[in-house]
RNA sequence: UGUCCGAUGGUGUAACUGGCAACACGUCUGAUUUUGGUUCAGAAGAGUCCAGGUUCGAGCCCUGGUCGGACAACCA
């Protein structure tokens, strides 16, 4: 016998990087602390892809009483502009997240990035490299065959620190030095070979000016301002997961303390039907295919917004994807599911008619006319009720019509019935044309005791439309 | 001839320290319905990439393959 009719706790199961912040906790990890980031790039509009990351960020804080700031990751002075982070800071308010006052620049650590730069040449694990890019592109070798060493890797620590203070002084051209990581040349792994920390760019930037002409790659920026933010989680897409040596590199190098933010990949999502990338998009709106970012045909957040999709409706549909490492292709139908669920709920109903066709009820009295009471909400009747009028002329759909309907057709046709949504049941009788043939009105009866609520309310007819 | 990652119904995601493969979307059937929606009831659909091994027992562990993806910007 069952004494206690207590059921197994359904206990909901954990994703794979719920299980890696478990385990962390149980290990009592950097002091238990569960702190995130989303990161994006300001180069443009965010997507349905970055909803899931921002969900998945912003949402791992919530569970575990945690955090997650919002950082950008402006190192790019070429191709990110402010029109960008403002967009960017509205979609992730708009999507139900707040950042509180954790809103920061990886060009707010400009200045710690080119000490630690400088300290890596004092230890002598850096270096500048005098070659052209093409060169050490050259020298880098290719997956399968090991690259070469650059003619400037052996350079004394004083001649490299000389060097990468003119370049910081702008002594130098863009793409005549660069700093480089002197790590291993012949390593399987590209990202491992010398990689370039830091190019000259004499091009202002938004948030620090004209005061940098030399700006951190992207390897040399991300992991350590997780670092500086005190960021434990550092979740990021599939392609990253090959830097993640160099990820660790850095901070191996870089600081002593016990405390290391954990870089960890998962599938970026990818729409049937649906193109995502960045650049693609871009396109889009810069050759005039679609009327701008927020086109409700693109996959953009603010696409979407003004589409009618709902934060609710898109933090439920990043809930239901999951989240795991292998790449994926979720069916579209699955983020329409995630619309008409929210809205079916909490969106008034109204009936407008976009394509009219007149109608003319011939045995309704001209003059006259009544007050229709219609629920503005058939799943809530707390949404209350409304007053349409009715007349002899009204207009319904094109669509709804068809003069030599198939077999399932249930709207109207010639002779047919039909019940008009809140009023009566018609039936069409005649059909007029123009000297063209086409269709310009219809004249119908009405049975005037089907009424909503009247004493015929009730007879079934195989459609209803609206009007 | 490299390194890293992955492989479970049509699509996604589960299966806690190995124990009858579950949930959602989609599809199909039926009922209800004042919009072919919603709601409700039900069905079909995978034996977990392959081959060995360990085990009473393997989707989970081991070995070897196969297939797919990522990596050769002074992009992120």
């Amino acid at each position: 016998m069952n004494h206690s009719n207590e059921e197994k706790e359904p206990r909901k199961s954990l994703n794979f990087i719920e299980s890696i912040i478990e385990e962390d906790l149980r290990n009592n990890k950097n002091d238990s602390r569960v702190h995130t980031r989303f990161p994006p790039e300001p180069n443009g509009y965010l997507h349905i892809g970055h909803a899931k990351s921002i969900c998945l960020n912003f949402g791992l804080a919530q569970k575990y009483n945690g955090k997650c700031n919002l950082r950008f990751d402006d190192t790019n002075p070429t191709k990110e502009e402010q029109e960008y982070v403002d967009s960017i800071m509205e979609d992730v308010r708009w999507l139900g997240f707040d950042w509180e006052d954790r809103l920061f620049y990886a060009s707010d650590y400009f200045d710690q990035l080119y000490a630690w730069a400088e300290k890596l040449i004092l230890d002598g694990k850096a270096y500048v490299d005098d070659q052209p890019a093409e060169e050490i592109s050259r020298q880098r070798g290719t997956p399968t065959r090991p690259g070469i060493e650059s003619p400037f890797r052996e350079r004394t620590v004083e001649a490299n620190l000389e060097l990468f203070r003119r370049m910081k002084n702008g002594d130098f051209p863009d793409g005549s030095h660069v700093l480089r990581a002197r790590i291993d040349m012949a390593s399987p792994n590209m990202h491992m070979r010398d990689p370039v920390l830091y190019r000259i760019l004499h091009t202002p930037h938004d948030r620090t000016g004209d005061k940098w002409c030399i700006y951190p790659m992207y390897d040399f920026a991300h992991g350590q301002s997780d670092y500086l933010e005190g960021i434990t989680h550092s979740i990021c897409t599939l392609e990253f997961e090959i830097h993640r040596p160099l990820y660790d590199w850095f901070l191996d190098n870089l600081i002593e303390t016990e405390y290391r933010p954990r870089q960890i990949e998962f599938a970026r999502l990818n729409l049937s039907y649906t193109v995502m990338s960045k650049r693609k998009l871009l396109e889009l709106v810069k050759e005039g295919y679609v009327s701008g970012w927020d086109d409700p045909r693109m996959p953009t957040v603010t696409g979407l917004r003004r589409r009618g999709y709902t934060p609710e409706s898109i933090r439920n549909f990043a809930d239901r994807i999951g989240v795991a490492k292998r790449d994926n292709v979720i069916d579209v139908a699955l983020l329409e599911h995630s619309i008409r669920e929210d809205l079916n709920r909490k969106a008034l109903r109204v009936m407008g008619v976009l394509d009219p066709l007149k109608i003319v009820i011939t045995n309704y009295p001209e003059g006259k006319s009544e007050e229709l009471e219609a629920v503005n909400n058939p799943e809530d009747e707390s949404m209350g009720r409304r007053v349409i009028p009715f007349s002899r002329e009204i207009y319904i759909e094109q669509g709804d019509f068809m003069e030599d309907p198939p077999r399932k057709f249930f709207r109207l046709s010639p002779g047919n019935e039909v019940r008009l949504r809140y009023a009566y049941i018609i039936k069409c009788e005649e059909v007029v044309k123009d000297a063209d043939g086409r269709i310009v009105e219809l004249r119908c009866t009405y049975d005037p005791d089907t009424r909503s609520g009247g004493p015929a309310a009730n007879r079934k007819v195989k459609g209803t439309i609206h009007w």
